[in-house]
RNA sequence: GCACUCAUAGCUCAGUUGGAUAGAGCAACGGCCUUCUAAGCCGUGGGUCGCAGGUUCGAAUCCUGCUGAGUGUACCA
């Protein structure tokens, strides 16, 4: 099915052979798997044997004796021994053969690792989802980042992917940055004022927020509001009441909605604005569109520089209709019902949750859910894809759930093909960041700052290299810092962003992976070239390798097929970003030994080391890329 | 109130889905640059895996309760 590591599936057949001897069931001798062994003495990997116990009616140990006994190693030219080492059946290499068959595999491929299939299952990604009213922050670039990657990663298992964007340009919240921009822009643009687009517009979002605010806080001061916060007082129940020892902090907080839709001057201006929108009123659609431009322009410098990618971007604008006829058949079909009042709703109960959803208002329009049932429905027709993955963050995880739940009501046939990839947000020291309140970290001043971390230290440590090569380092290694920071988190983790101290350049980093590999150029370029052998010759380079620490990067080769295999169906870089470090880690291990120099060495052991050497290269680069990290040449 | 998620070294995080002595990086301390790039390597110290029970031959991992943190629970998006 797919090239999981050849070494990997003898084992496994040694592993089924022998327990086949023994009458026990298929499943128990699945579930038998390998490890490494925590200490190369006691072999190179085992598998335990406790859970044979109970089938096989004997103590852990002894097993482990029977079934190394019946292996014979003689029988299998990658094992030079077999051995029970308590209640674990352990396996020594015969590391000439194992080195041979890894460092030829990585080698021979061009991309090592790569799964294939006969018949690729197809992929739709969604990720990134900006809204057009502000420019994107840090926990955007974790979205992007873990779309593009996860997408990649995909690919790389042996899947057709689509990656899909769906930018959230109509609402209410465009429609703020739009008004103050009206009201305050005295017609400047972002050439005017020198201001990437995105960030122009994301001014007038805040400047409007400020406004609003300023109004709220005034009017909170009137006998109105005190009349209003009497009368919300009267309406708590005395438990709450009692409780809350700030009751005018708390209403001036619950309130704020409700001023907005009522009493607000600026409030009722946007909600007109968004009345013409929908009604395609020339002006306020002629606005729109010349702020879309200018938002679209820098998001479009955002991605490039991320280097994310997308096969087709949605608009909220063009979509955010459908799923209303499908509402609708949906109560003829009588999967969703008309409640009191007129609106339409999804007795969750039908579908194994509680409560209802209500799907359309009684005032006719629909809500956010809605479109998402029409644009997942319209796309699994289009594309016909078997699986559809959102990337999108955990504080959605109820509605995703809600929203996988309605579709395979509408349609079975959607049942497991569609998936929530949650990830954890990312929080400042101080909290939460909010873009309204300008406590972010925003994404272009995250890669430029990036960059000039790494020029300051490309600077400092090669003074002499001309400025077009410092820039071009400084790129490499800044991006490679940021992105390897980000994935090396488990998607799933809420991470805790100190701008002063997370992303460093020491360490298990970007800028040390692109260092071995760098290195590795290094030793390419000063011995002329890599070795170029015959069949014969290279078998007896890389049959001479079998120390410890070789085999320790050996094993990390071996490893690469089957972190992939599981990156891809956890969806998670992590697993790639571990690997990648690992096999750095075992690299710079060996480059740093006395016994391992390969200019001390001769004979085939220094082609094999060299062999050995570019293998890790070559998969280095194969891995990088897989994570969108441009890997160096020289640093 | 209810639901979901999380709690592991001073800090930031892993822990391959229940297996061998719980691991990295940073920070601290000690070594290694006339020898393939020191963004490196080697070593030392640092843990009651939030607390209390339970299941199991075996628990950081599964179950229950408690404590603490976060998120969600709209005819918002």
């Amino acid at each position: 099915m797919n090239n999981i590591s050849e070494i990997q599936t003898i084992l496994d057949q040694i592993k089924t052979e022998a327990l086949s001897s023994f009458d026990l069931a298929p499943e128990v001798i699945e579930n038998i798997t390998f490890a490494p062994s925590p200490d190369l003495k006691l072999g190179d990997l085992g598998f335990p044997c406790f859970s044979l116990a109970k089938s096989m009616r004997k103590a852990p140990a002894m097993i482990a004796k029977d079934i190394a006994a019946a292996i014979n190693a003689d029988d299998h030219d990658i094992i030079a021994e077999v051995l029970p080492v308590g209640p674990y059946v352990n396996f020594k290499y015969a590391r000439g053969v194992v080195s041979e068959k890894v460092v030829a595999a990585a080698l021979d491929s061009s991309d090592y690792g790569k799964g294939v299939y006969e018949k690729p299952e197809k992929w739709m990604v969604e990720f990134s989802a900006p809204n057009t009213n502000k420019p994107q922050h840090l926990g955007h670039v974790r979205n992007d980042l873990l779309g593009a990657s996860v997408s990649s990663i995909l690919k790389f298992a042996g899947h057709d992917v689509v990656r899909v964007n769906l930018i959230n340009d109509r609402g209410i919240h465009i429609c703020k940055s739009m008004l103050a921009y009206q009201r305050f822009g005295e017609g400047k643009t972002p050439e005017s004022e020198s201001i990437k687009g995105d960030h122009f517009v994301g001014d007038y979002y805040v400047m409007f927020d400020k406004i609003f605010t300023e109004e709220y806080e005034s009017w909170l001061e009137s006998d109105v509001a005190e009349a209003k916060f009497q009368e919300w007082q009267k309406g708590r129940k005395e438990k709450e009441r009692e409780a809350d020892k700030t009751p005018k902090k708390s209403f001036q907080k619950s309130y704020k909605d409700t001023f907005f839709n009522t009493e607000s001057e600026i409030g009722g201006a946007a909600k007109d604005m968004l009345i013409k929108w929908e009604e395609g009123d020339t002006e306020v659609r002629g606005l729109w569109n010349l702020m879309n431009t200018w938002v679209f322009k820098g998001f479009d410098e955002t991605y490039e520089s991320l280097g994310v990618v997308f096969e087709h971007v949605y608009r909220e604008s063009e979509t955010y209709l459908l799923g209303k006829d499908i509402v609708n058949k949906g109560v003829e079909r009588g999967v969703f019902k008309t409640i009191e009042g007129g609106a339409i709703a999804c007795d969750l109960e039908t579908v194994g949750l509680k409560g209802e959803k209500i799907l359309q208002r009684s005032n006719g329009t629909s809500v956010y859910m809605t479109q998402d049932l029409g644009t997942a429905l319209a796309r699994f027709e289009e594309y016909e894809m078997d699986h559809m993955v959102y990337v999108v963050g955990d504080e959605q995880d109820y509605h995703f759930k809600v929203l996988f739940a309605i579709l395979e009501a509408l349609d079975p046939k959607l049942a497991n093909r569609m998936k929530h990839l949650s990830y954890g947000m990312v929080l400042l020291p101080e909290g939460k960041m909010k873009s309204r309140e300008g406590k972010v970290v925003d994404a272009d001043d995250l890669i430029e700052q990036m960059h000039v971390l790494a020029h300051e230290s490309v600077e400092e440590r090669y003074p002499d290299l001309d400025e077009v090569e410092k820039r071009k380092r400084s790129v490499a290694i800044g991006n490679a810092a940021l992105k390897f920071y980000i994935l090396d988190f488990n998607p799933k983790t809420t991470v805790t962003f100190d701008p002063k101290k997370s992303i460093a350049f020491e360490g298990r980093t970007g800028p040390y992976c692109l260092y071995s590999y760098a290195r590795i150029q290094s030793i390419g370029r000063k011995v002329g070239g890599w070795p170029e052998l015959s069949e014969e010759e290279r078998e007896a380079a890389l049959s001479a390798l079998g120390t410890d620490v070789e085999m320790q990067l050996v094993n990390e080769l071996t490893d690469w097929p089957r972190m992939v295999q599981l990156s891809a169906r956890l969806m998670d870089p992590s697993k790639i970003t571990e690997q990648l470090y690992k096999l750095c880690k075992a690299f710079s291990t060996m480059y740093n030994d006395n016994d391992h120099r390969i200019k001390d060495i001769e004979g085939p052991r220094r082609d094999g080391l060299l062999l050995l050497t570019e293998a890790v290269a070559k998969t280095l680069k194969t891995g990088l890329d897989v994570i969108g990290i441009e890997a160096l040449n020289e640093m």
